[in-house]
DNA sequence: AAGTCGGTCAACCGCCTGACA
DNA sequence: CTGTCAGGCGGTTGACCGACT
């Protein structure tokens, strides 16, 4: 029993729109308008065709101010600021580009800016392999990990718990926003092998994460888990879904866990997006934006842990709707599960050193 | 010249959502 | 409150085309 039909199908016409089509919905909804219903429009006009396709037709094709290929850097970094933040929402990223479909911008993304991205970045490993000697790679997650703890009590930009104030999207405001989750649902989402430096988008992004008071002895908890867990990422899923670990100690360790696996995409996005003002406050408020909706999710999640084994410290009862949490993002654990590539779990997994 | 391969992109499919009866 | 329907959306497909062998 599935869903009825919205056309005939044996009474529609499929495949590529002849000129004679496109001239007749044209000239039609130029006069008319749609009229508020697209399925009965084809037979208004004495079309062969769905409704559905006409109104795809019309929106992607037809409808006047309608440009096509010739993406300028700036649209790019739009386009990649915009997916760092909310994803494949065509629609919405297609919103902030005038004359753009949300299907030509998925198809740019698909075919050619994934691409591009994914080149610099091999182009950036390959110049630091030759000039580390390919150290890098053979590297355990051990002593990555290790290397980036260190890291981190210079940079610690990990903190357990960054509140941000509550803006609205689009404003002058400094774009002081915490991506590394959604950063990090980027490179899932992408899947593939990544670099192991994360301090590129830091500085490119020109970041300010808050220090955590407790930013020191998270770190110390996650040395302290590698011990006990090892340093596989099914290491740190299994705790978390064993309740095995306190839930701060979990998201931290899975968050140096996916910090393992690099950040070149986010490097190239880091680069376009700080190069270009407009790009910065978009992200920012579109972040701001997403955080907010992850919130909803996040604080079910949360307000679940709290009240089973796995809550610790943090009262997520209390948590104010003026406060955001970006890296609760990376506490989903049945996101970060669903979403973590078999590839990507296994090769962290395939490390030398790993349990 | 013919065959193969990979990239591009228009179009389709099916699911989700909101409006409305 | 529930069911139906159209619109909207993202993912996927397949035709087309150029590069390469």
């Amino acid at each position: 029993m599935g869903r009825a039909p919205c056309c005939d199908k044996a009474n529609v016409k499929k495949g590529p729109w002849s000129p004679e089509e496109d001239t007749k919905l044209k000239s039609y909804i130029e006069q008319h308008g749609t009229g508020g219903n697209w399925i009965a429009l084809p037979q208004k006009i004495g079309l062969k065709r769905c409704g559905k396709s006409c109104r795809l037709r019309w929106l992607n094709y037809l409808r006047p101010n309608i440009r096509h290929g010739g993406f300028s850097e700036e649209e790019d970094n739009i386009i990649c600021s915009l997916y760092v933040s909310i994803g494949s929402r065509w629609s919405v990223i297609a919103a902030q580009l005038p004359g753009r479909t949300d299907n030509d911008i998925k198809n740019y993304w698909n075919t050619r800016l994934k691409k591009k991205l994914l080149g610099k970045h091999r182009k950036e490993l390959q110049a630091r392999n030759k000039g580390n000697g390919g150290i890098l790679k053979q590297e355990n997650s051990s002593s990555l990990l290790l290397q980036q703890n260190s890291a981190q009590q210079l940079h610690p930009c990990w903190p357990q718990i960054p509140v941000l104030p509550l803006s609205s999207p689009y404003t002058n405001q400094s774009p002081s926003f915490n991506d590394q989750d959604s950063i990090r649902k980027l490179l899932i989402k992408l899947g593939g092998r990544f670099s192991d430096d994360y301090q590129p988008i830091l500085d490119g992004l020109n970041l300010q994460f808050p220090h955590g008071s407790n930013s020191l002895s998270s770190t110390q908890q996650i040395q302290e888990e590698q011990v006990h867990v090892g340093s596989s990422a099914l290491g740190c899923m299994n705790s978390i879904g064993h309740n095995q670990v306190q839930f701060g100690q979990s998201n931290e360790y899975c968050a140096e866990l996916v910090q393992g696996q690099g950040s070149f995409i986010t490097t190239a996005i880091g680069e376009m997006v700080s190069s270009n003002d407009y790009s910065r406050r978009l992200l920012g408020g579109s972040l701001e934006f997403f955080y907010g909706e992850e919130m909803i999710t996040d604080n079910k999640i949360m307000g679940a842990c709290a009240s089973s084994s796995c809550g610790q410290s943090t009262n997520w009862g209390e948590t104010s709707s003026s406060l955001m949490y970006p890296s609760l993002v990376a506490s989903n654990y049945e996101g970060v599960r669903q979403e973590m590539p078999r590839e990507c779990a296994f090769q962290e997994l395939s490390y030398p050193g790993a349990q």
